[in-house]
DNA sequence: ATTATATCGATATATAGGTATCGATATTGA
DNA sequence: TCAATATCGATACCTATATATCGATATAAT
């Protein structure tokens, strides 16, 4: 079982959602020429990514959608629930908490963190507040594997710090910031300001 | 003057962020190999990136710092203002209202609408919401270039086509769904699951 | 039964983007 | 003054990923 390359598994979720569409419409089968089309793809590149799940597909027909959505959702681990913490409530910690969608993934935040006395021991989007000091020992407690990171930029390599030396082995991190940790710690970020400079510069490219 | 790569702009944010901040500390020059050790690029990778903005380093000094800000700067399109209206004033649109970083890539979001009788009238992080009958007429008059898109998946094809019909040249899709319209409007698509994918994937295979 | 068709899957090719190498150049310090 | 050094910039190279081609296969229609 070779590893997937990050391209494919990025497009994996757009996958993901169009399968189970499909599925509520009633569809069984779903061929990559199918997928391609909705998706804006190259038929070859979807047969590929789905290639890779290891399924077969059959001539004619294409995939039969169940046990494709099964085979993706195991390659992305999804399969299983992650339990996650997110550290900082504030604007968009409060969103991401209140987002329904991220259980499609399996994702599940059970407790939030903040340094800010006023928050601690409220709840936001019905999740309770707890205080920094609390932090350590309940990952070390819970083993709980991820982190969703929504302090300031300022905090952020410090909060991470902390983090890892709880324990914490991945971390979506929200905040502008390169955090420097030990390999140990998988660190993905989410820039808004580089996916907003993609289209300033395609909007500005278009005008010419 | 050529066109650059879409990796590189998507790199030229984190730039300016740590430009930004030497600049703060009194810094005036600046080489590739700092930023590259800084952001964890190759230093070859970042002289490659910063010569693309047509500007000449010095041996032994690096780049003058303003002058790289404003070429960076200038390649993005975010030495002028881009105006915006967000459409979907929920959870996330209220987020990204708040957020006071986007000032600093020149965008304004300057009438927020939504469908929500409820939510009509109110204001959102002090901007008041539009009922979306105003959108049409709004960016006909206003000719605002660009929306930012946070309503639900289900309702953001058609919101997009009112964008497109209303004259938008650029979408900022937040939602997750594969907006069709015309190749006359830029789509920037900023989807969370890809990331999060990413993320499990890397974590996986880590455990491994 | 036979032919047309849509799809898969394997192989080959092309392209973009990242990485390595190396000479040139200005600055620093001996 | 001269050697050592840090950097740039051009060229060459390599790798990952996307795209193209084509035979094989199962289904559907004639
Ligand atoms: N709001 C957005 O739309 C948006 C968009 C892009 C990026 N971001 C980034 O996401 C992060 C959060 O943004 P926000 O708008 O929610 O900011 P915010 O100020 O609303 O929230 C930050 C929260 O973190 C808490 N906090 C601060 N320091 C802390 C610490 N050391 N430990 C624990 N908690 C701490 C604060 O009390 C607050 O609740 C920032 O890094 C921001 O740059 C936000
Ligand atoms: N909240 C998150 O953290 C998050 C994360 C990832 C993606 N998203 C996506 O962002 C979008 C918004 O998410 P949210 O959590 O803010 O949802 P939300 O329900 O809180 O907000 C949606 C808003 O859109 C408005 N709306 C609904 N239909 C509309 C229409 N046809 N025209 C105009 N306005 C309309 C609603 O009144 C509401 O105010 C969704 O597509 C969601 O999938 C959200």
């Amino acid at each position: 079982m070779k590893s997937i390359p990050l391209p494919a598994i990025r497009r994996y979720p757009l996958y993901l959602r169009r399968l189970k569409a499909y599925r509520m419409g009633g569809t069984l089968w779903v061929s990559a020429t199918m997928l391609a089309e909705d998706l804006g793809f190259s038929s070859i590149l979807v047969r590929k990514d789905l290639a890779l799940t290891g399924l077969e597909g059959r001539p004619k027909y294409g995939f039969s959608i169940d046990p494709l959505i099964g085979a993706i959702e195991e390659s992305l681990g999804w399969n299983n629930r992650t339990d996650a913490i997110l550290v900082g409530a504030g604007n968009l910690g409060s969103a991401l908490l209140g987002y329904s969608g991220f259980a499609q993934y399996g994702l599940e935040i059970s407790a939030v963190f903040d340094s800010d006395p006023a928050k601690i021991g409220t709840k936001v989007q019905g999740v309770p507040v707890f205080p920094m000091e609390k932090l350590t020992d309940f990952i070390g407690r819970t083993h709980i594997p991820m982190a969703v990171l929504t302090v300031p930029a300022e905090s952020a390599q410090r909060t991470a710090e902390q983090l890892e030396d709880a324990g914490i082995r991945g971390i979506w991190n929200f905040a502008p910031a390169k955090l420097k940790l030990s390999d140990k710690v998988v660190v993905q970020r989410v820039d808004l300001a580089s996916s907003f400079a993609e289209l300033s510069s395609r909007l500005k490219k278009d005008q010419t």
